[in-house]
DNA sequence: GAGTTGCATTGACGTCTTTCGATGCAACAT
DNA sequence: ATGTTGCATCGAAAGACGTCAATGCAACTC
């Protein structure tokens, strides 16, 4: 039922290699947006380098001088980019690294090996 | 003189294995926001996958359905992120992809090896 | 010189984001 | 049943963002 043909959900757009498609660019941007903002990295660096691979909620909150409203809006932003996944276990919500998605991101902006990469060697100070 | 410290500008902010400090996160952000938008990734992909590495603005423009001057201000936003630079050539301005950046920002996504990895194999609707 | 072309900058407008307090709902405790 | 705690959702307000037409500046042409 996903597209699966030239959306994120495709096997990997080669952002370096070939120009994306427009659909691939919309998908792409929302999970890169999704990463653009500091309190949603913190989010997610807290929740990736977890030992056991899970946090509470309560633990995640007291983090930040944000309300709890607040980061519980960007916790569902990241859950919605595919970033992240959560589920509800008697009275806390725990969240979840989802690994593929940030496997999908790592090969996207890795360059192929053996490629010429014409060297501009700082013009140091060109665009100034 | 540029803070090698704390800032995007130390070697590789551990986004997944170590909690993100505040001021790394301010940085990395900034490069995320660049690429959070469907006209700066295409962008992007169109400089990094042009045969020579190099593209003139001349050929970017009229590849989309906007502006001169938004195309102009994308630009901007890239270069300002670190993800590409330019330089003037008579009356063309070229662009060219800078891999350090991208290099970096996959090594930061990158999970190390042998991690135990609590397999979350889909509760299945979890959070439905 | 004057005119033209390529690209950046400016100022303005509408929309999306980030944040909050207030509220709602689920689960536990008494 | 009532109260309490943990988290999500709902407006609302302030700011940031994407876009454009108009303008500015550099380089080439005549």
């Amino acid at each position: 039922m996903l597209g699966q043909d030239d959306a994120a959900g495709g096997c990997c757009p080669a952002l370096l290699t070939t120009p994306l498609g427009e659909g691939q660019a919309v998908e792409l941007a929302k999970v890169f947006k999704a990463l653009g903002d500091p309190v949603r990295l913190r989010l997610l660096s807290m929740i990736a380098s977890r030992a056991g691979g899970e946090v509470c909620v309560c633990d995640l909150t007291p983090a930040f001088d944000l309300s709890q409203p607040t980061i519980s809006h960007h916790l569902k932003l990241l859950r919605q980019a595919g970033l992240i996944d959560c589920e509800r276990r008697g009275t806390w919500v725990y969240y979840w690294l989802v690994p593929e998605m940030t496997d999908r991101l790592a090969a996207i902006l890795t360059r192929p090996a053996g490629e010429p990469l014409p060297d501009h060697t700082a013009p140091a100070g060109a665009a100034s």
